[in-house]
DNA sequence: ATCAAATTTGACAACGCTGTCAATTTGACT
DNA sequence: AGTCAAATTGACAGCGTTGTCAAATTTGAT
């Protein structure tokens, strides 16, 4: 049978609360009864019941993970970084796929937090920056830990300089002899599209090129945008002779759609894309991109909140390195035409 | 405030514990009184606190899903599915990744069950058919539930009829005129290579066409290893007109390696996959491949673990229907040189 | 020795749910 | 209508722990 805590009371020769002060290292005992109820637990080998422990107490060591699928591979990528960290400090994950928007989300959100008694959630790309779950989390005054938020949404958790590895990004286009770069914008409700196209502008003005609107077309981060965003493209009187899409999968949209023309990658238009997903890998030629370390972020991002948690106030932003991938789908550009 | 099962007893005008037997499926509830349940659950947005179910009751109301990373789009595919199951039954999931092979995976799975109580497992390939998983599994006499795994290993779970749907594809190819079909064969460790083969060979034999095993070569499942493969297919004195790749990720490998060499698909050469995962329609030309419910199959084989759970004994292996799907990379066969 | 204040301890009621078992309703058959 | 068994529903007592608050004990100042 189970040993509970009244069976260490007894042979304590205390009472149950007292023992629950003990191993709560709770103040007000003397050390003399700690040390007896102390050797009563080791003797009976006495481990508490988390579910009764939860149950009294406030606590659920439950964290959630919310989610509105931006990409299989990221998400799981992200997955399994949350869910080392909260292995690492015996903490459960509760996954949760928010299919709706804006004040449903944030109903659901909240009945969650809520019927659940959670500790802390984490938010991964595009809830973490919409408005109506941002506020009610923060209504709620229940910790959270953002991957990849816009600043203004961005208390506590991780995120990478995309600002900056644009900027690089562009330069080795421009290195390459490129002067008319286009870009393909990522769906407008991701923080990232806009950090990527500020990106832009600033690498373009930074290299001394003129910004050129009719080189610059929407996305919405899928491999079909991208397709049709670069027909269009191919279609302007004077052609780019680099497109910089916001994401992989578009630049591997793109790359189809050139080839479909009967042009070449790279030899008369550059593609590049961002996040170096295993497509970059896949397609041909392989894309030059931008890889950010997807899980360690997951990671990063629950530990914080796990910190947060356990001592308020103490959680953080954690910037964590770009790498740029170089590839075949960059090359210099055509000799002026 | 929280709401709690006797808010919602109160709400469908009916007691506590008529509230708790709708969530838990119980028999023995009118229709009648189950929708109003149902409603007022809905209505209040009631979710049960899983301490005071696991302190109650005997039961953690927790399943875990085992799985050694196949890919990431499988995974979380499944994992959706998985997911929404449990949600409906007001289970929790527990992700447990298996990183390691044979006995020390069986020995983490027990430190898991043990450990957190678990009613029950879902096994994803290639856990599916870890002899010393499956056997500890069986020990400890856990409920379990696989997504595809081998007939000796299957009790409870979901499975396609994989043998037929290769079948399919391949009279596709012999219908197209195609007489000389390579296979590149998955990964050894998968069940479904093993099945995926035999269709290969069943289907060949029922178009009365000879096997030859120089047309039939390894690969594991890898985009790399697709690629490599298709180069020693190119490389016979007698080249095949059509590839059959045993997964997506192998005939993407194979179309670029086809591409590399200067031929066309499907010009000189048919390309199939089997999975239908994201990448068949983001390479040029899209992928003939089959299609799984890889989603619905996660879901399923949860539903059928809970079942069995509640109700030992009454688990079972549910068919899933497979689907071809035509797209670019198959065509007529060039004429006979 | 006395009393107030500070410290230590304990009794007992939650916490939110399910299991048990008894009460009630339903329905099939006289 | 009347009977009895089966199906449905409800009352209530736990499950093992912590929070609350009152009781007991110790301490310190006179």
């Amino acid at each position: 049978m189970r040993v509970r805590i009244e069976d260490v009371a007894k042979v304590a020769g205390v009472s149950m609360k007292t023992v629950s002060r003990v191993l709560n290292q709770e103040p007000n005992v003397s050390e003399r009864t700690r040390k007896r109820v102390q050797t009563a637990v080791e003797k009976l080998n006495y481990r508490p019941l988390p579910s009764a422990r939860m149950l009294a107490g406030r606590r659920s060591y439950l964290v959630a993970m919310l989610f509105d699928n931006p990409s299989n591979n990221y998400l799981m990528e992200v997955e399994m970084g949350v869910l080392d960290a909260c292995k690492s400090q015996h903490y459960h994950l509760m996954l949760s796929p928010m299919t709706y928007e804006g004040s449903v989300a944030a109903a659901e959100v909240e009945s969650l937090i809520v019927q659940l008694q959670l500790d802390g959630v984490v938010l991964t790309p595009p809830i973490t920056d919409d408005p109506a779950v941002v506020a009610r989390l923060k209504e709620l005054d229940i910790p959270y830990a953002s991957v990849s938020a816009k600043e203004e949404n961005r208390k506590i958790g991780v995120a990478v300089d995309e600002h900056g590895a644009v900027c690089a990004m562009v330069a080795h286009l421009v290195e390459l002899g490129h002067r008319r770069i286009a870009h393909i914008k990522g769906h407008p409700a991701h923080g990232a599209s806009a950090w990527r196209l500020a990106g832009y502008r600033d690498a373009l003005e930074r290299a001394g090129l003129p910004y050129d609107p009719t080189l610059v077309v929407d996305g919405e981060f899928s491999y079909d945008s991208g397709h049709a965003a670069t027909l269009g493209l191919l279609a302007l009187a004077s052609r780019p002779t680099a497109i910089f899409a916001a994401n992989d999968d578009m630049a591997a949209g793109a790359i189809c759609a050139i080839s479909e023309q009967g042009l070449s990658v790279p030899g008369d238009i550059s593609v590049c894309g961002f996040d170096d997903t295993p497509i970059a890998r896949q397609i041909h030629p392989a894309l030059t991109t931008i890889r950010q370390p997807t899980r360690e972020m997951g990671r990063l991002a629950a530990l914080e909140l796990l910190t947060e948690i356990r001592n308020p106030g103490s959680g953080a932003t954690i910037n964590v390195p770009y790498a740029l991938q170089l590839r075949r789908s960059t090359g210099p550009a055509p000799a002026a035409g």
